[in-house]
DNA sequence: GTCTATAACCGGATAGAC
DNA sequence: GTCTATCCGGTTATAGAC
C-alpha cells in the first residue's frame, strides 16, 4: 500500500536496523563490527553499504529511527498538558514515551550514545534534542515560575542522567540487586524522585 | 624512598596511564587502541605489553587508579559524619571526593565506564562498588529511616546516573548551553537536586 | 538487489636483539 | 627495560558477477 518505502514487515534494511541496534545496545559501537550485524540480521555483509552508505551512517539511521517518535510524543504530552503543566505532567511527558513506544529494543543502547560526547552533542543533541530541551525548559518554567532558566537547563540535565542510567543498565540490575527489573516500577519510582529534585530550593551560590 | 614503587614521577608506566585514561575518555576504549596510547604517551608500542599484560589491564589499572582514592574519601566522610548523617552529608560525601581527589583527567572516563554494562558490572561494580553502595545504602537508612532499603537502592542509582551524567559530557557542555562549565558550581546544583530527591515520598505502588 | 571475492588497512600481542 | 620487526587475524568498503 505504501508507496516508496517499508513494504515488507521484516526486509533486509529493517532487519539490518534491529540486528544493529541490538548488538551496538550490548557491545557498543566500535566493539561491533558490520561482519557481527550482517550475521545476526542473517543478511549479506554487502547489503549494508548498499543500503547504508556507511556503519556511521548506519547509527544514525538507527537513532533516528528510536528517537523521533519519542520526542514527538513527548511534545504531544507537554502539549496536552496545557499553557500550566504539572510538576508531575512534566515529568511524565519526560519519561512515558520511553515506556509507550516500540524502543525497548533500542533501550540498552541509549546509554552508549549519552556517554559518548562526540557523537552525543554533534549527532544527537544539536539534531534531536535541542529542540526538547528548549520546550521541557520552558514547562518546567511553566510549572517552577521562581527556577531561574539556568537551573531549568540542568535539573533537565541531571534528569536525563538518571534516566539514560536506568537505561542504559536496564539488563544489568538483576545482577546488581539480586532482584528481577521491573522497568515500569522503576520509572514510577524515577518519576517520585525526579518530582522532588526539579522542586528543589536553589541552592545559594557560592561566594568567591 | 619507597621502595618498590612509583619512583620517578613521570616513569613510562605512569605515562602510559596518563595518556591511556585521556584518550578512553575522548574516544572511549575500543576506539583507541594501544598505537595511538604509545603515541601520545611517548613510549613504545611494546611498553603497554611489558608493563601491563593486555589492553584489558591496563583499562582495570585506570579504573583502580582513580575509584580506589575515591571511594576511600567517600567512607571517611560518612564515618566522619558519625551514626546520624543529614541527607545532605550523605550526598556531600557522594560527590565532594570526585572533586578533590586528582581525579578530573579520568571524568570523561567515568561515563564510558556506567555506559558499558558489562564492563561496569563484571570488573567495576562488583569488585570496587559494591560496598560502596552498600555503605551508603545503611546511611542513607540513617538519615531517612522511613526509606525502604528497595528504595534507597534506586535513589542511589538515579544519583549515580545523574553524577555521571555531568561528569561524562563536562567537556561539552559549553558547546550544548553556550555557557561555560564550572564544575563546582553545576555540582553544588546537582547536590540540591539530589538532596531533595532522596527525600521524595515514596511513590504508592501500582495495582495490578 | 544480492552475492563472492578482494583491496587496503589497522588491531593486539609477541619474539628476540640490544 | 626498551626497541624493531613481524605474525596473524579482523576491519570497512567496494568491484564486479549474477
Amino acid at each position: 500500500m505504501m508507496s516508496t518505502e517499508a513494504k515488507a514487515p521484516s526486509d533486509t534494511k529493517t532487519r539490518i536496523l534491529d540486528a544493529a541496534e541490538k548488538l551496538f545496545g550490548l557491545n557498543g559501537f566500535d566493539a561491533t563490527s558490520l561482519r557481527d550485524i550482517t550475521t545476526e540480521a542473517q543478511v549479506n555483509l554487502a547489503a549494508v553499504n548498499y543500503h547504508f552508505q556507511s556503519k556511521e551512517s548506519l547509527i544514525d539511521a538507527i537513532i533516528e529511527r528510536r528517537l523521533g517518535p519519542v520526542n514527538r510524543l513527548r511534545i504531544e504530552m507537554l502539549d496536552a498538558a496545557g499553557p500550566s503543566p504539572t510538576v508531575e505532567q512534566v515529568v511524565e511527558a519526560f519519561l512515558a514515551p520511553l515506556l509507550m513506544m516500540d524502543v525497548l529494543p533500542a533501550v540498552p543502547l541509549i546509554g552508549r550514545v549519552f556517554s559518548n560526547p562526540s557523537l552525543f552533542v554533534e549527532r544527537v543533541y544539536k539534531k534531536h534534542l535541542l529542540h526538547v530541551v528548549k520546550r521541557f525548559s520552558e514547562a518546567i518554567g511553566a510549572a517552577l515560575p521562581q527556577l531561574p532558566a539556568e537551573e531549568r537547563f540542568w535539573r533537565l540535565q541531571f534528569m536525563a542522567g538518571s534516566m539514560s542510567h536506568v537505561l542504559a543498565l536496564s539488563g544489568v540490575f538483576p545482577l546488581m540487586s539480586g532482584q528481577p527489573f521491573d522497568r515500569a516500577a522503576v520509572m514510577g519510582r524515577l518519576a517520585a524522585f525526579l518530582a522532588a529534585g526539579l522542586r528543589a530550593p536553589v541552592a545559594a551560590l557560592e561566594e568567591d
